[in-house]
DNA sequence: TAAATATTTTAGGCAAATCTAAAATATTTA
DNA sequence: TAAATATTTTAGATTTGCCTAAAATATTTA
């Protein structure tokens, strides 16, 4: 499948995306991360099932085929090796690319992605700490948990954010935590539930759940 | 003029080059370019024309306005830039690149494309050696001259081709010609107006007219 | 310069992607 | 479980971009 309009590509992409996290997916839920309206999500939807992309019935509910897993594992690449040239090559703040790799994921060139994959390295994780699916469509996974699951006294390394608000980066950059900081856990204040922690650059402070949340680490592998 | 659609773009650049060469453009020309119907082409000529890109007259002709040249300008700045990226960071021959950079000429970032000139160290021709356009789309002309204009015992750069087609490239590939190469005319034969040349790594052989007739160069000046 | 030819434009239609308003179906709750 | 509510789908329009066939205008040539 491989005819498909850079529209039908954004559907594809979004309903990955939602049944990542959601176990079901609705027509609202759709036309909501699209802004769009459910009528036009309906319309979609036809034309990605008789495109054998989707598994469909009316009222009932969907969810991507294989084929259709595949074409959006494809555009998941395509956009974050863009972030991560954006990023690493042009000197962009990781809340600025989300946009243009928005449009540059839809080139369709096979051998220019595989190229850039070579020129950038051939990372496996994007800036937000994303894993990056290789030319298969195979995501390296990585056992992530959140900030506030971690128990006192362990480690762990910033791998992943919760979301990329400039405000976020804004207090992550005067905390000097990023993707990649080591993360130690001191002691938990269940009065705010705030935490302390201890940073690899010897630094000691507490944060607040709120952005404890919005952190995910991982023991141990990737940068 | 910012919010024009891919294809209205694509029009814009279509009647920009074809106003380079010919005085007069035609609604005919612009179909075959674009592998269209005049039906079509008048219909997109009557929207640019009240977008303002366009002056257009029925049945008089048309051409584009002060402000239809600076949008054609930046999309061959943009195309150019990619072009160059594409050879010089992605090791893509000359010949590969245009039809992906037909593609990432559409990418709408401003700061994307300054940045991206500025990683590229702000080149001002690109890969076939046609002039790219700085932002203001001010364009560095070069006093280029067709290579069966030379007289005998000059000595200049080549800095364009007249086609891109594989057929050349793989010529000029094996004559040891490229972009930059320095040729100096040493006798014309008018039998069948063949050149004989040497190049500045000391070779000496003969070519054709019609090979001739494909290069452009430069008597001082630019790579 | 008038007729023949070529070019350009109009008229009317089609497909993609969207919308609003109304109808059909599912889900919730009393 | 039946009524109220929420969700999803259909019906019918709209815009962009393209088409064919026919009409209008320009250009060429006899």
């Amino acid at each position: 499948m491989d005819n498909l309009s850079t529209t039908e590509e954004n559907y594809i992409k979004t309903i990955y995306h939602l049944q990542q996290t959601d176990s079901t997916v609705s027509t609202n839920d759709v036309a909501a991360k699209l802004n769009t309206k459910a009528a036009s999500v309906t319309d979609m939807l036809k034309r990605l099932n008789t495109k054998q992309v989707l598994n469909y019935e009316k009222y009932k509910g969907f969810s991507l085929s294989n084929e259709g897993e595949k074409v959006a594992l494809g555009i998941v690449r395509k956009h974050r090796l863009w972030e991560y040239f954006l990023v690493e090559k042009l000197q962009f703040g990781w809340d600025e690319v989300h946009a243009i790799a928005e449009e540059l994921e839809h080139i369709t060139s096979k051998l220019l992605i595989e190229r850039l994959d070579n020129f950038l390295g051939n990372p496996k994780f994007d800036p937000h700490g994303d894993p990056i699916p290789d030319s298969n469509g195979k995501i390296q996974v990585q056992p992530q948990i959140n900030l506030v699951d971690m128990p006192i006294g362990e480690t762990a390394k910033v791998s992943a954010v919760g979301s990329q608000s400039t405000e976020l980066l804004e207090l992550l950059t005067h905390k000097n935590i990023a993707i990649g900081t080591s993360i130690t856990i001191k002691k938990k204040f269940s009065f705010d539930n705030s935490l302390e922690i201890e940073t690899n650059s010897g630094q000691t402070f507490t944060i607040s759940r709120e952005l404890a949340l919005a952190l995910f680490v991982t023991k141990k592998s990737q940068p």
